[in-house]
DNA sequence: ATTAATTTTTAGTCTAGACTAAAAATTAAT
DNA sequence: ATTAATTTTTAGTCTAGACTAAAAATTAAT
């Protein structure tokens, strides 16, 4: 069944949403991500239950169904590939290409996608660190920490950000904090969870408990 | 001043029509390649003339005003463009990118068509041998003959096709009749006006004059 | 120069997807 | 266990962009 560009938009926030809980997703939730009031996202789930694409008890909520998740990672595909050519290809920097990609997501053609995959050389996550689902929706789980949660004196990698915004892309920039970055975490303040850092032996660089929330790494 | 899906098909399609010819454009033509009913392009053409795009004056017609016309050009360039990168960079066939170009001609990114433009080597023409118009909205006049005008015992080169519907660029295919190829016109019946071809000194090819009418040629 | 045929416009509807205001249900607080 | 606060839904509107049927204007035909 075809889907609407108003539809793919709420069933990729309802997959975001749904990945962080085993809850179901609430109404609010999806108003405030998806910039609509309340009473229209009401409607639109209606709508999706109706398709099939998602369970709905008034009230009570919202999932995925399976059908809705294999939309939503297809979508999410489609994303973070355009994404790799944005940057792989283009030359634009990571936090030029997530507008851009939030367009190029909702292109419809089987070949085109696959094509790019081959062309880009079947990446397996994008400049952000996020993996790209395969063509049969398999999404492989990285079992990333978020920097936050790494104790003091232990070495990680940075593999990838929990945040696509401009602003804190642009600001770990700025701190030389890219994908595959050493860090070293040698000082965490109890006061307000900023966290000192050394990167590739470097001088130390702090940050913010927040920005260490968003950052993922290996250990 | 942002522009609609509907809008940026409406002005595409007027400025094919006002290419043909110095007349204003009717409503129903507009009707016919835009697959709506003449009631509701009525509806669009008052919007269009109400944003200063067209000049519109009842049961008279249209054309693109200066502004209509560099807007409809930007939609071209991008159309062409990336039919360019389906073909070069993807390996798509030129009888199959019409479609999927028609999607992302929609795509809204200054940076990104230049940056496409760029990563593609500043192409002149797409791979039907379509001109393509430059980021001031230049369009090179190409002065290309149709087939069906070249006269008997004429040679000339092949440099494009005025018509992209799959089936028939798939018909020049199937004659061995790509960009590029030396036709010497060998005959020329005055029944139906179907012409004999000769290909790079090859045996002859029949094509109906229907065909001859949509092959764009050089002497 | 009228009349007939054709084209275009107007008037009124419909649908998707948004909205506001008010009602209903759920959850939190005493 | 009620009441208050919060969340969600319902009911009713609005807009863009399509539609049909009928009216109006233009063009073609005698």
């Amino acid at each position: 069944m075809a889907t609407s560009l108003a539809e793919e938009n709420y069933l990729k926030i309802i997959y975001r949403l749904c990945e962080g809980t085993k809850e179901d997703i609430s109404t609010n939730s999806i108003a405030e991500l998806t910039n609509n009031k309340a009473a229209s996202v009401t409607d639109m789930l209606q709508k999706l239950a109706e398709k099939g694409w998602v369970t709905y008890q008034k009230y009570q909520g919202v999932r995925l169904t399976k059908i809705g998740e294999s939309i939503a990672l297809s979508i999410i595909r489609k994303h973070r590939l355009w994404e790799v050519f944005l940057v792989e290809k283009l030359g634009y920097n990571w936090d030029e290409v997530h507008e851009i990609a939030e367009q190029l997501e909702h292109i419809e053609s089987e070949t085109l996608i696959n094509k790019l995959d081959s062309f880009l050389d079947f990446p397996k996550i994008d400049p952000h660190g996020d993996p790209i689902p395969s063509q049969e929706g398999e999404i492989p789980e990285l079992g990333y920490l978020h920097l936050s949660e790494v104790k003091l004196n232990e070495t990680c990698t940075l593999m990838g950000v929990a945040k696509d915004s401009a602003v804190f892309l642009q600001l770990l920039t700025k701190l030389n904090l890219s994908l595959g970055a050493r860090l070293e975490v040698v000082e965490i303040n109890t006061f307000d969870r900023s966290v000192s850092l050394k990167i590739a032996e470097e001088k130390p660089i702090f940050i913010s408990h927040e920005v260490a929330k968003n950052i993922l790494v290996k250990i």
